[in-house]
DNA sequence: TCTGACCTGCGA
DNA sequence: TCGCAGGTCAGA
């Protein structure tokens, strides 16, 4: 659900609003969502402090107070809202960000899944691998991350100790426009399909943040609007439609767990 | 390396 | 009423 491009989105739509304004209050309604501390010391640590950069890192976003950062994981469900008069479900509502021109922002997250952290200086989230947009990550890096291990080739991008950032929607999109087949081995791609994955990969992402992101279920955008990119999905969720590029009937099958979308004709 | 639990809304 | 959706992590 939110994956890279839609946490980047939030953070280009989230920025404006609260940079450089100053916290008046911070309520937390479900205290399981901070993993280190509780609502009191999260609204006291936060309070009275401006936020003056909100950065991202895979689908992790650091709100950047100075001498203070908390981090937001969206979880499943996550999204952030600048008028609570646009949620769907406002009694999933947990978090009141309220500043000192009376604006606000609100953190809804219906199932729960979201994590939040506070920390004294800018955090290193441990096991976090290379953010292809945030970060620089070369073909031979990336072939040689690829090369390292023998998983599964849908379960390599959405494995976050690998490439920050990417899930299912866009793990299956990228394999279907590189045309490889979702049951190939890593360690077993020849050079031209892994310069195709790193290619499509990239392209995927950047499309998808150009689009405003992904809206299939939960996700919207702050302003309550939809993504768009879920207009030009070529497989996920369209098991049984024709393929794009050949008319063949797009497969579902689980694999790790989780549906997976492909064209048996085009992906070997 | 793989599986299931967490969680709740939604659609069949 | 029940199964599915999926990001992460603990446990097998």
């Amino acid at each position: 659900m939110p994956e890279l491009p839609e946490v980047e989105t939030v953070r280009q739509q989230l920025l404006p609003l609260v940079k450089d304004r100053r916290i008046t209050d911070v309520t937390v309604r479900a205290a399981k969502l901070l993993q280190n501390c509780d609502p009191e010391i999260f609204r006291g640590i936060l309070s009275g402090r401006s936020i003056t950069n909100i950065d991202r890192r895979g689908k992790y976003l650091i709100f950047d107070c100075g001498d203070a950062f908390a981090i937001f994981h969206l979880g499943m469900s996550g999204i952030f809202l600048n008028d609570r008069s646009r949620s769907r479900h406002p009694q999933h509502i947990h978090v009141d960000i309220e500043f000192d021109d009376h604006s606000a922002i609100y953190f809804q997250d219906v199932r729960k899944f979201g994590k939040i952290w506070l920390h004294d200086a800018y955090p290193q989230i441990p096991g976090l691998g290379i953010d292809p947009i945030a970060e620089t990550i070369s073909q031979a890096k990336f072939a040689e991350l690829l090369a390292s291990t023998s998983k599964n080739i849908k379960l390599f991008p959405m494995d976050q100790g690998y490439i920050a950032g990417i899930g299912n929607i866009y793990a299956s999109e990228m394999l279907f426009t590189a045309r490889i087949s979702p049951y190939r081995k890593t360690d077993q791609l020849s050079p031209a399909e892994v310069a195709a994955l790193y290619r499509e990969m990239h392209a995927i992402l950047q499309s998808a943040i150009e689009n405003y992101g992904t809206t299939y279920s939960a996700y919207q955008t702050v302003d309550g609007a939809s993504g768009d990119n879920q207009n030009f999905l070529k497989v996920y969720q369209l098991e049984g439609q024709p393929c794009s590029n050949c008319g063949s009937p797009i497969i579902k099958t689980i694999l790790g767990s989780r549906s997976t979308f492909y064209c048996e004709e085009c992906q070997a």
